[in-house]
RNA sequence: CGGGCCGUAGCGCAGUUUGGUAGCGCACCUGCUUUGGGAGCAGGGGGCCGCCGGUUCGAAUCCGGCCGGCCCGACCA
């Protein structure tokens, strides 16, 4: 006996009316559905039909976790200031770590992220290689404070996630469970029926990361990512290598410096002159940690990565307007001749066969045309520093690269031992020695996925769940209650249905049929079974698919076994 | 943290410029009619106009402060 349940009695506060805070189809859509409440900004109740369906991402996860060995547990939402002393986050984590303090004065924070407290658990029992590899998870609430929290569920600061943390001797093993990882990953996006894509994601500060994001594909996506037809895909940030679709000027001209008044910006110069934006070099300043002044030159077409420029430059920090007039140099008119004493003038790779550069000059409203690198000046170090783009050659194949957004659903992370060496959670090795683990850490955003899958599934009049995840499978709407014909047909199909395990609510309401189709539409049942005067004296229903628009009319008798024959299928093509 | 905008009934909004004691639509309650795509008519209930202070005979409206929210940016990932 599947779930039976009346709309009457079900706690769904539907709207009629888009709530003026949201932008975005699926926060708009979670509201009007009666699925979330905002309780403060960034967080949110999930009523019943919210729950429901955020319950059924948490239950896929969980299967592909204990799929791969990984154990479920569960640890504390509030942690202990100690641990974050030890691990070196309580300073490095910044104001997004909410901090609180126990009646006594001792600190506390809210768990954005549960390193601390798994290596902390884990460093006392764990002792030897023969207790290796160890592989635990939890589903929780978690709390990051948000600068600004918005898109409802997408960027909330109260949120709901799925976290795992590998435990390792050696470097196979971590490789070995954080592909079997990987792969659940895509198996969990495939049953949530998201589009998605691994993608190289950005190693950040601390190089050496191995890490992989999984995207879900959405044109209000935060992160922008390429992807090529071969199956590479990263995220523009961490895309290490571009390359670039427009050839080297290699033809050496004398060089000749030019009047330029008012032209500050590359698409200024190139209209001027007559030439294409990427026939110039753009060069953008910055400065060292040390605060030594760093010009970057990279074609004119392209923007600068900066987490690559910090990469390539250690501490590396775009100049603020300030900065401008600290190191006196004409925003505007940069370039990397007669740079300013002390300067480190760095270049971008794709520029290191063309001879002419258009460049500014380092004085207000000049420039040069036709600078070449070793003649007219030099460049201290090449380094890969463009964004990449649309358009650019596949780093794999010789595709072509593609753009699309995406919305982070989930990452996997090889952390190395970062954590184990910072807390001293160490096991004895064969040859009796000490060694810190090695770890890997893994993370769903079980309720951001809930976002981004409405984010994909939704029309004009609400959300078309994928059967996965929908709420509820099957509505039976009889459209009229009172009609002693009409219910009594309804009735029984709702609990045949529910009999035959297929997840079933009728929308036992006296309301209109008008109401209730608008109703079911927004919620998005996947099967809409409409029970009315005209079909039942004919002795058949209609049924509706949600995801498609299609009616198709049954006969009232094999009405029950053709649809939890269609659901059955709906399930297992998402299974 | 910068820039822009907004807090008036459960929701969406008008009223604020020009001060005179609060209104519209939806929702809610009652009755009648209606009943296959968000019904019609009639009647009704619901407001510390975000909070605090000031100006004034009188403040939703003017002034100051605070709180909360939204959008863009910065930040974060």
């Amino acid at each position: 006996m599947a779930v039976s349940l009346k709309m009457s009695s079900l706690y769904v506060p539907t709207l009629k009316e888009d709530p003026a805070e949201a932008e975005l189809a699926s926060h708009r859509l979670l509201l009007r559905a009666g699925m979330i409440r905002k309780a403060a900004a960034g967080i949110y109740t999930f009523l019943p039909l919210g729950w429901r369906s955020l319950h059924k991402i948490e239950q896929i996860v969980r299967e592909e976790m204990d799929a791969i060995g990984s154990q479920e547990m569960l640890m504390p939402a509030v942690q202990p200031a100690e641990l974050w002393h030890e691990s070196g986050r309580w300073s490095d984590y910044g104001p997004e770590l909410m901090r609180l303090k126990d009646r006594h004065g001792r600190e506390f924070c809210l768990g954005p992220t549960h390193e601390e407290i798994i290596t902390a658990t884990v460093r006392h029992e764990l002792r030897s290689y023969r207790d290796l590899p160890v592989s635990l998870y939890q589903i929780q609430v978690k709390f990051r404070d948000e600068v600004r929290p918005r898109f409802g569920l997408l960027r909330g600061r109260e949120f709901i996630m799925k976290d795992a943390y590998s435990f390792h001797a050696t470097q196979e093993s971590l490789q070995e469970h954080y592909d079997a990882m990987a792969g659940a990953y895509g198996r969990i996006c495939e049953r949530l029926g998201l589009e998605y894509r691994p993608v190289e994601a950005d190693s950040g500060q601390i190089g050496g990361k191995i890490t992989t994001e999984f995207m879900a594909l959405a044109e209000n996506g935060e992160a922008e990512l390429v992807y090529c037809d071969c199956g590479w895909a990263a995220n523009v940030e961490a895309a290490t290598t571009a390359v670039p679709r427009h050839p080297a000027v290699t033809e050496a001209v004398p060089m000749e410096k030019v009047h330029t008044p008012g032209l500050r910006t590359i698409a200024d110069l190139a209209q001027a002159f007559g030439v294409a934006e990427y026939d110039t070099v753009k060069t953008m300043a910055g400065k060292t940690a040390e605060g030594r002044l760093v010009f970057l030159c990279v074609p004119g077409d392209r923007e600068l990565n900066p987490v690559k420029a910090e990469s390539a430059v250690p501490g590396f920090e775009l100049l603020e307007e300030e900065d401008f007039k600290t190191f006196d140099i004409p925003k505007g008119s940069l370039g990397p001749v007669d740079p300013p004493s002390g300067a480190l003038v760095v270049a971008d790779d794709s520029l290191r066969d063309t001879v002419a550069w258009g460049v500014g000059a380092n004085i207000n409203d000049y420039h040069y045309f036709g600078a070449q690198p070793g003649r007219d000046f030099e460049i201290d170090v090449w380094a890969d520093l463009v964004l990449a783009a649309p358009g650019d050659g596949c780093p794999v194949c010789n595709g072509t690269l593609q753009g699309a957004r995406g919305i982070e659903v989930s990452q996997v992370f090889q952390l190395g031992t970062k954590y184990s060496e910072s807390m001293g959670a160490t096991y004895a090795d064969e040859d009796g020695n000490e060694q810190p683990f090695l770890m890997g850490c893994y993370g769903v955003g079980v309720s951001r996925s809930l976002a981004a899958v409405i984010e994909q599934y939704n029309d004009e009049n609400g959300i078309a769940w994928p059967v996965s995840v929908a709420p509820l499978e099957v509505a039976v709407v009889p459209l009229n209650v009172g009609d002693d014909i009409v219910w009594p047909v309804a009735e029984s199909l709702w609990r045949d249905l529910a009999s035959a395990g297929v997840e079933t609510v009728i929308d036992d309401r006296d309301e209109r049929a008008g109401v209730k189709f608008a109703d079911a539409d927004l919620i998005g049942f996947p099967y809409q079974v409409v029970v009315g005067k005209r079909g039942v004296a004919d002795g058949v229903i209609e049924l509706k698919v949600r995801a498609t628009g299609e009616r198709e009319t049954l006969p009232i008798a094999e009405a029950t076994e053709r649809i939890a024959a269609l659901v059955a299928q709906a399930r297992s093509a998402l299974a």
